[in-house]
DNA sequence: TGTTGTGAACGCTTTCACAGCT
DNA sequence: AGCTGTGAAAGCGTTCACAACA
């Protein structure tokens, strides 16, 4: 190692770095202080090996024989992540979702915190949903600067998620959380992830009909 | 079991196939009656090979010089992913998410009517959420034989999530989407798909991170 | 002794490139 | 000529296996 380079983790174990962190912090509530690459492997469901490289992206930060330090762990979980700070989130689209996101303390706790509700009817502009007002969608890019948002949230009828995506990405926003079952068009320069329960439900009925069907002989 | 076993899809491709088949049913909505792997792969973001490789696993549907049928592709999909019949689903936990699902919509059209909701809380049980009343968790097996229920949705509480995993299991359901941020113990014959917003929020803030960074020099 | 950290091997996924068919 | 279907190559991600070290 030359020079103090920032480290590029590779995707899959970025995705699973959120999932240790959890586990870690229920290991802090209950007081254990340190843990081996095994047993944050039992209770992640995978294997101690992908457990030790994942975590060694971060840096060498167990100690041979020991284990794992359960709050230095979570502090560079933490940091690699970019959970030093809050990420402020809008949601666009006051329907029942949209609502439900705005509503759950769920989120706050975690250091995402719901600054902002918007919506394109008249009838939704201005209503209460938990201690926010649903304000005007048109002016999203305010709001987002006044706001500090970091991360948009659409929660639109398919036929507005891209216009959705569009106003989001006019106000600089580099962050989507989508629940609209479409696939949006986005510069690459912004991060799409996908929230389709239709998507989860149909790959859940695949490996289900793969389990149930006995195979007739195909000639 | 000694005959030609049916082909097994990498789950790649099963992960893409409710993407194409969400486009396909919109260009058959617009009246498209044919498409090319190019035009797909714009549609859903990625490049025409992985289309055409992902297709070709269903069979060599398509027709060189032409591209491919919507209609008889869709057909194609759909019985791929096992979705020429319904899947029932029950939801276990009755709180904001639990209540939110039973009472979408959006679920039926697609092949997955929501057919029982059930909880714990006795103040709950009897309640009445869209057309559903609430059932007791204790009459899951019951319900679940008597419904012909495929899959089951936990959202409930952290802290219940695994005793309502292993109350599906023993009602014999082996499909199960997860809205608990915990990692389930489950028989290795079940599947689980986890949908954990803060998981979500988590790694966009880690490419957020990155991208907002300015980085330190290399040596 | 016990556990980490990590090259190397392996296997899955993506992409390339072009033969094969319409 | 145009587009599919697919071997082969390249690229990632996972697992193995063991050296390094407290």
């Amino acid at each position: 190692m030359t020079q103090l380079q920032r480290r590029r983790i590779p995707d899959a174990a970025v995705a699973r770095l959120p999932v240790y962190l959890q586990i870690l912090n229920n290991l802090l509530a209950t007081k254990v202080s340190r843990f081996s690459s095994d047993e944050l492997a039992a209770l992640a469901g995978v294997n101690a090996a992908k457990v030790r490289k994942d975590l060694s992206y971060l840096g060498s930060y167990g100690t041979r024989g020991v284990g794992y330090e359960v709050t230095y762990l979570i502090y560079q979980i933490k940091r690699e992540l970019g959970l030093m700070r809050e990420w402020n989130v809008v949601v666009v689209g006051a329907g029942n979702l949209g609502c439900a996101l705005a509503k759950f303390g769920g989120f706050t706790p975690r250091g995402f915190p719901v600054v902002g509700i918007c919506d394109n009817d008249p009838k939704k502009i201005g209503q209460t949903v938990g201690h926010l007002s649903v304000f005007d969608v048109c002016n999203l890019q305010k709001i987002v600067v006044e706001l500090d948002v970091a991360i948009g949230a659409i929660t639109t009828s398919t036929t507005s998620a891209q216009a959705a995506a569009d106003a989001l990405v006019d106000a600089g926003i580099t962050s989507i959380l989508n629940f609209a079952p479409i696939v949006l068009a986005t510069p690459s320069s912004v991060s799409v992830r996908n929230v389709d329960l239709g998507v989860e439900l149909q790959i859940l009925s695949y490996y289900e009909q793969m389990r149930t069907e006995q195979h007739a002989p195909v000639g």
